[in-house]
RNA sequence: CGCGGGGUGGAGCAGUUUGGUAGCUCGUCGGGCUCAUAACCCGAAGGUCGUCAGUUCAAAUCUGGCCCCCGCAACCA
């Protein structure tokens, strides 16, 4: 009996819109899912989105909602995003769902009973202003809010707790016995090395916002967003809260024989570290594998808000089709590497491979040969007779098939497609060699039979091999075919390995091209409507849009200004420091006895020689503090933007020490 | 000496585990076919496989040094 299937896609963040990147993750997910269906096993598809968070309560405020109603709004493009795209999700969940909280606190009841959690300071730069905790990575240079442009402060806050430094051990241990637990391999090593390291308890409560799961026990504390937004992988599935009241549970988690975890590679640590370790201190079951696909960029640009170019599916959707965007999804980079979505690649691709490849041997044989000298009609044939190349192709059908299986089974999608892409152009081949059209001027018709029959089975045997990347496409293939639609049945495996399935005397339908061919000027309406290639005014302005706007609360005082002391410094030396990717360390003469050592993040922008003799600016009564070990005494004004950064500096006619203002 | 991945004809990739004629897709050029969506099929040109040295009868593949790119970590006062 086939165990089951469970896989997923990250839960997105329901603030953003939904962009290319989402799409790729879930149409991925529903590939699997969609392949293990039609191999016969029960196959469970969650997505869903993340709806907690600061973030998420200040931008309904900023809107004048409710955070629920807020959310709710978010939604809704998710789901039609998914739906546009033919991603069948079995589940879709909410973080804010009822059973979704229970569940987030269920598991934290579990951690809990097993000693995993302690209440503790928790210290961190935090923004009086926000009334929040920052990040370091939030902080904007030189420790400032990135909202409100003022000096964070370092203070602590009551937190708990889980003891992750007590999972070093378990996790190597468990990564060593499940050797494929993280695909690609590569991305396995850096989470190794990352474990190696050792390490630290990792704070999950936060008391700087409300919108959240309340700690049980102590409301005051709300759930950390992570503990919270991996159990979705659990709740959705009615997950250890309601014991025996679940049965997807029971089927998809603790009995399946996969549970997949797709993720970007961004998000890896969080799935394949704190993940498996919150489950082990629950004693819940750790997933079989979490793969981490890479990243797309947009026509070789990275996608960014500065940028403004995260591409939404619904307008592709709308030029191609959705099996054709799921097509090139999977066709043009290696899962679980980075890859370029481009469009003129995918038309390029969309021509030459489905047009021409696919689409074509459909049409040559069904639309002209069959429809003219068989009345339309599926031959029949006696499989006895049939000749070498017939046979020839059917073996490498069966063979292409089973290589085919491999692929999906271990998500090399692109590998799958290249296997049946084989099989379109070795039917091609076969029509060129078995020449039909002569056959029927020969009046050769038990011989024509044969060979149209060899060619409909092909596409038929196509019809399923494709079915998990293109499903609609696929249908109306077999309804050309006049064969029935492909229904997953629980318990049958509808692979292909038998050579014959196509009935005889069923009608073929009147055929209209699949994927018809654009020409150069279709090409260039569709690039132009997707606003390709016209990178103007509209996106300048469409990004200026994105500059934070001035907030008058922001202002500071002229006294605040003067705190700050800026002075001109002369850099005497300059070096880089070792193994380090971005730190100088500079000897600065600010016109006192003794020049300051300053450490400087602009290694990737500057020579240490070219910094010799330059007069900057520096803040003087900065805090000193050591970087890779080495202290430095001020800090060097620069101004960088996306990919360049700049050192300020004077004119030469200032001595050392003079004050900025 | 922090850990890891990679550098293969114009582009994108496979091949490296288990040394032995360097392969695929696209592009270019030539030919064939004429059933078909100007589609299909065949053939050709184009690579000192990053670099230097070593092992070997033989190295893209093994060993060592070096150069370059990219992740992770550290780090950006």
């Amino acid at each position: 009996m086939a165990r089951p299937y469970y896989v997923t896609t990250p839960i997105y963040y329901v603030n953003d819109r939904p962009h290319i990147g989402h799409a790729y993750s879930t149409v991925a997910a529903d590939v699997v899912s969609r392949y293990q269906r039609l191999r016969g096993k029960p196959s469970y598809f969650l997505t869903g989105l993340d709806e907690h968070g600061l973030k998420i309560e200040r931008r309904a405020r900023e809107e004048g909602l409710a955070p629920q109603d807020f959310v709710d709004r978010m939604a809704a493009p998710f789901r039609l995003a998914w739906e546009e795209l033919e991603c069948a999700h079995d589940g879709f969940i909410r973080t804010t769902s009822a059973q979704h909280r229970e569940n987030v606190q269920a598991l934290w009841k579990l951690m809990n009973a097993n000693g995993d959690i302690y209440l503790d300071d928790y210290e961190d730069w935090y923004c009086v202003g926000c009334e929040s905790f920052k990040t370091e990575k939030e902080l904007l240079e030189g420790n400032l809010c990135p909202i409100h442009r003022s000096p964070v402060e370092r203070i602590k806050e009551r937190s708990y707790f889980f003891r992750l430094s007590n999972y070093t051990k378990p996790l190597l241990d468990f990564y060593d016995a499940h050797p494929e637990f993280v695909q690609p391999e590569a991305r396995f090593n850096e989470v190794k090395s990352f474990v190696k390291e050792g390490l630290r308890d990792l704070s999950i409560s936060r008391t700087s916002f409300r919108w959240g799961v309340p700690v049980p026990d102590d409301p005051e504390h709300v759930v950390y967003v992570w503990l919270d937004a991996l159990m979705n992988y659990v709740s959705a599935l009615g997950g250890p809260a309601d014991p025996g009241a679940a049965p997807l549970y029971d089927e998809f988690w603790q009995a399946s024989e996969s549970i997949v975890h797709i993720v970007g590679k961004d998000i890896l640590r969080f799935h394949a570290i704190y993940w498996p370790a919150f489950l082990m201190s629950a004693g819940i079951r750790v997933p079989t594998q979490i793969w981490a696909h890479g990243w797309l960029t947009v026509n070789g640009e990275k996608m960014s808000k500065s940028l403004g170019n995260f591409l939404p599916p619904g307008p592709l959707v709308e030029a191609f089709g959705a099996d054709v965007l799921r097509y090139y999804f999977m066709r043009e980079v290696g899962f679980g590497q980075d890859g370029d979505f481009s469009h003129q690649n995918l038309i390029n691709r969309y021509n030459g491979e489905l047009a021409n490849g696919r689409g074509n041997l459909m049409n040559r044989i069904v639309a002209s040969i069959l429809k003219k000298h068989l009345d339309g009609r599926v031959p029949s044939v006696d499989f006895d007779e049939l000749e070498p190349p017939d046979r020839a192709l059917i073996e490498r059908a069966k063979e292409l098939s089973r290589v085919a299986a491999t692929h999906f089974e271990a998500l090399a999608f692109h590998r799958a497609l290249d296997a049946i892409w084989e099989l379109v152009s070795s039917a091609n081949k076969y029509v060129d060699t078995t020449e039909p059209w002569k056959l029927a001027k020969q009046d050769d018709k038990t011989r024509l039979r044969q060979v149209c029959y060899t060619v409909l089975e092909t596409l038929r045997w196509l019809s399923i091999l494709l079915f998990p990347v293109m499903p609609r496409k696929c249908n109306e293939l077999r309804k050309q075919l006049g064969a029935p639609p492909l229904l997953p049945i629980e318990e049958l495996d509808l692979w292909p390995s038998a050579w014959g399935g196509l009935r005889s005397g069923s009608d073929t339908k009147a055929p209209s091209p699949l994927f018809p061919r654009f020409d150069e000027s279709q090409e260039r309406a569709i690039l132009e409507r997707l606003g390709v290639g016209a990178r103007g005014a509209d996106e300048q302005e469409a990004s200026a849009m994105q500059q934070p706007e001035q907030d008058t609360e922001s202002f500071i005082e002229y006294d605040d200004f003067m705190k700050v002391d800026l002075r001109v410094a002369v850099v005497k030396t300059a070096e880089k420091v070792e193994k380090s990717k971005k730190l100088l360390k500079l000897t600065v003469d600010v016109g006192e006895s003794t020049p300051r050592q300053i450490v400087a993040g602009i290694s990737e922008h500057y020579a240490p020689e070219d910094l010799i003799g330059r007069r900057v600016i520096i803040v003087a009564n900065l805090k000193p503090r050591k970087l890779m070990g080495l202290e430095s005494q001020g800090m060097l004004l620069a101004a960088s933007d996306d990919s360049s950064l700049r050192v300020l500096s004077v004119d030469e006619d200032v001595d050392p020490g003079s004050r900025a203002k």
